[in-house]
DNA sequence: AGACGAAAGTGAAAAGATTCACAAGCAATC
DNA sequence: GATTGCTTGTGAATCTTTTCACTTTCGTCT
């Protein structure tokens, strides 16, 4: 079960104080490595450029779990909000579309170093099946519902182009997925107990020209 | 040079809404595509589930583009837009690092398809040197500020591994480079006139393991 | 034991972003 | 040329997020 006291007054928890605490959590990561065994909001800040308030609000969401005058304890605040995060078990991913995207990230350690263990790829084209990447055998997306029904997966990763995109995930959301990263340049449509995480490459570079042009 | 009117009270622009200037420049496109030749903030909200109200906010911080009554044409804005995140000219972009992640995004053609050229790789690992990416050859970083005395570039897009990706950047910086796409799982240190956009996918699949954990 | 320095936790204030709601403008129709 | 039906553009209101500033607590040192 989750172990952080959750908060009488159970606030939305904002994307950008999710997005924070994985930071942080990187960071403990780090400097547990180094042996170092507390830390500062301050010092956590400084690291992930933001305010020692900022810290210790995003935290404070959640629970209070450091020591005045001391800081936090490094394994102590890592393992509360890897907990938080919903990070302490592993997570079956299916994966479609074995193109070049696709490919990378089966490969990408960072997934499996976080407890995101690719479990299936799955494509459409007659050239990709049965090909292997990472040890994984590219299986046709017909087999989507049956591979589900019989060991499901609550994340899916999708990457094929994006004709296919909508379809892909309403067979993912028929079959249980509950959670998509979409790197297919579209609108999602998906019930509403169903997260879609969208990814853009091309947008992220459009927000650096936008800034190089306004400057 | 730019032609809308820069507002007299300037005011900061945020990121989300260059986010979604660059997502309704998708959309109008789509809609020239279909020969719509003009469309209203309603529709564009619909299509990038956000309220027209937005839209029209969004647009307002640039200048007026549309008819009452009317909409926007189509053209017209998309025009505009491009205008304002600065795509109306190409970017030349040197990419650092020749791993998976890298040879998928030498690739993608969203990044062509919007004026974003890649027009050099580098890696430092010999045996990847001088091999083909996409019909660019991989040539040693150690030539990156040569290159750039010659051929400059605004934008860099930074794959290499997180030890690796300071040093670098510092490279890139002192050749003139304004603008990163950091893939590096590291909080990167440039000088403020320089612009950092880090993407982290396994961040990405973090704040789905907490919408999961967290309903 | 008491005093001191450090740093967490937290209401309250400030800043920022979104939504509301309405006046203004345009095109089509009578 | 007035009337109607839409739809923009925009201050004001609301909601959200960040920052401030202060109180509390802990450990250490004298």
């Amino acid at each position: 079960m989750r172990n952080w006291v959750a908060p009488h007054n159970m606030r939305k928890i904002s994307e950008s104080t999710v997005r924070r605490l994985s930071l942080y959590l990187r960071f403990l990561e780090q400097f547990a490595a180094q042996g170092q065994s507390t830390i500062s909001s301050a010092e956590l800040a400084r690291r992930g450029n933001t305010t020692s308030a900022q810290v210790r609000k995003d935290l404070s969401f959640f629970g209070s779990f450091g020591k005045r005058g001391l800081g936090y304890s490094v394994p102590e605040l890592a393992a509360k909000i890897r907990d938080i995060l919903g990070l302490r078990r592993t997570y079956r991913v299916v994966l479609v579309g074995a193109g070049r995207i696709g490919g990378a990230l089966v490969q990408y350690p960072g997934f499996r170093q976080r407890g995101f263990h690719v479990a299936a790829i799955y494509d459409k084209d007659p050239k990709k099946l049965g090909s292997r990447w990472n040890g994984l055998v590219v299986r046709d997306i017909r087999h989507i519902e049956a591979d589900l029904a019989k060991e499901p997966s609550d994340i899916a990763i999708v990457v094929t182009p994006a004709e296919a995109a909508q379809e892909v995930v309403d067979r993912l959301v028929h079959s249980g997925v509950k959670a998509i990263l979409n790197f297919a340049p579209v609108q999602l449509a998906v019930p509403g107990d169903v997260v879609v995480k969208s990814v853009n490459m091309a947008l992220e570079l459009e927000t650096l020209s936008f800034a190089l042009a306004n400057r």
